[in-house]
DNA sequence: ACTCGTCTTTGAATCGTTTCATTTGTTACG
DNA sequence: CGTAACAAATGAAACGATTCAAAGACGAGT
């Protein structure tokens, strides 16, 4: 009883043959009433357990599905994790989540990890250039979907949410609270950063007199917020936007927490703050922060969703699915059309 | 090219024996350079990756390691878990992270799919009674270490924080600010709560006059925080508590979501708020949390080297190791002594 | 030329399943 | 009684790696 039963055991304890075990677990039907009920019974006595590396062996293929996000203490990932995991349970698949730490040598580790586990899909946000590796993966049969990133559908399927959208949409708020001179906080270097900025560049270049001034956050934790905060309460009011916007929520916390520690600068009338991603946390804050709600459950599920879609069609066909993000107005950009002294 | 090569594959194309494949791969000091070229670059031609169903199942082990936590969404969890998987990740293992989501039916789910893994080893912060689960999979040679649960050291090994203490700490710290009325949030089905709970009434009891009223959440999330705290603002001011504390901080920042919402109670002037875990954002709240530090990294790094531990000794010796949580005052007890009218 | 030792390479056996062509058993029907 | 039809059970082959005893290659020493 000290090592673990193999099929073979069960079949002697229960007097039958290796098959015939074989098909209680995977074909009941197969199997007469009474042996079943033996081999059963054989089964709990030994306490056999399926070895899951010979079962996968013969198929050929797991029942994993690789995960692969940017961080997974990001209540953003976490959601579209958990997400992805319920829907994956669903169908009898288990999911493994990789965190790359936005590090393409992480990354890479984890896709090689996840090969040689021959998953059965894999769902990623890329840091590095994936593109090949991606054909690699589908010309051997598994297929790909890219979740927080927009993908070139002759290549493989993604689920998104349209960032520049957002990115609009949050600059457009402020703009319409009637503030002109906008900072944007975040690492411009991810790709659904830049595309934020972009939108928000859009909208501020719709209003005349407006600008945007781009500060690099290096990095997306609160945290790097923190510090960035900590450079505005340095400068002079004067120097000081009148609207930040934060490309994800844990910065803008961290903004928030630098600007509201000196008792100086007041949110929102002094300096108006929206982050992104709207983390259960956003409503908590010190002055309930403003954001983009991204729809996580629906990314998570819709992902897993997709990777069916492609095994089913033999990975031939591939679909670019995008949300609409949407707007969540708190107080931290509340106290309509308060309009600070133009400086400049 | 469509499908896998496998090491067989790349022998017939590099003109060597299968064997000589294997070495070159885990023994490339028995193989000769020539060899080993020839080798190497039929790997890169073909693309070969190697099968890791195959090789577990040959090596009867696989190179992960399971870990079932009550919530991944929980900052303490996945603080927890990524520190194990960094640990890990330096073992050349890698760890699998399931949610039992404080259920304990997928809670047995999970084990019995780690156990169908051939884990290497399980990590668990247990919901169900998984006492003789453990001592089966003992018996088999998988080690089992408990997380943020003290262990029957006869079974297994833990790592855990002393929760009786980290109770203690937040009502003493209440009762020295001068508040009498306790109010305790939380679900004391779950043990660590239960064990919070007795800290915070034993240093209730040594103060005369002072009481603590237990209120059952149903849950652990910013969500149940907030219905509790709706009830507490119902109520009649006389009625309300001094001082609450919550069992983890995402219960204190529902609670305070709910308190602040009406400007009618003031933290902590009206009601002293204290959390537990001192999660990132407990900073950043309305009101900053004070809350018990405990020392989640320190965890999960401790409950990998436990793991190893056990793997030398051959599970024969089971060690419990015990952290010790830290106060951290914030400005949701701050406010010296202020003690608001004895009312009953 | 022969033996010994060292370094390389070989290839069959093995791990625990699933699969499937075959065999065995049972019932029904002419 | 023979046999067709069907149900149930069998057991060898295969999946792709690792392992290891054995064989082969080669040079040095006698």
């Amino acid at each position: 009883m000290s090592q673990t039963a193999s099929i073979k055991d069960v079949a002697t304890h229960a007097q039958v043959a290796v098959g015939t075990v074989s098909n209680v677990l995977n074909y009941p039907d197969r199997v007469s009433q009474r042996t079943k009920e033996r081999v059963l019974k054989s089964i709990a006595e030994l306490g056999f357990v399926r070895n899951d590396a010979a079962r996968q062996l013969r198929a050929g293929q797991s029942r994993t599905i690789g995960l692969i996000v940017l961080d997974v203490g990001n209540p953003f990932f976490s959601s579209v994790a958990r997400a992805a995991e319920d829907a994956a349970t669903a169908l009898g698949s288990v999911v493994l989540v990789g965190d790359s730490g936005q590090d393409a040598s992480r990354e890479a580790h984890y896709m090689d990890l996840f090969q040689e586990q021959r998953v059965q899909g894999l769902l990623i946000s890329p840091v590095g250039n994936v593109g090949e590796r991606i054909d690699t993966l589908r010309e051997r049969g598994v297929p790909t979907v890219l979740v927080d990133e927009l993908a070139d559908t002759d290549r493989c399927s993604s689920v998104s949410v349209d960032d520049q959208e957002g990115g609009y949409l949050a600059a457009k708020h402020l703009l319409d609270l009637g503030r002109r001179r906008l900072a944007f906080v975040g690492t411009p270097s991810i790709r659904q950063v830049a595309t934020r900025l972009k939108g928000a560049q859009r909208a501020v270049a719709e209003v005349p007199g407006a600008g945007i001034e781009v500060l690099d956050s290096a990095g997306q934790t609160v945290l790097s917020g923190r510090n960035v905060g900590n450079k505005l309460v340095e400068r002079t009011p004067e120097e000081r936007p009148e609207a930040v916007f934060c490309s994800n929520d844990l910065l803008a916390l961290g903004v928030m927490q630098s600007l509201t520690m000196l008792r100086t600068v007041k949110i929102p009338e002094d300096i108006a703050l929206i982050g992104y991603d709207d983390i259960d946390f956003a409503i908590s804050a010190v002055v309930p922060l403003s954001s983009i709600r991204q729809p996580t459950e629906a990314l998570g599920r819709t992902a897993i969703e997709l990777l069916v879609e492609e095994q089913d069609n033999g990975g031939t066909k591939h679909r670019a699915v995008v949300f609409t993000p949407e707007l969540v107005v708190r107080q931290s950009t509340a106290g309509a059309a308060s309009q600070p002294a133009p400086a400049g």
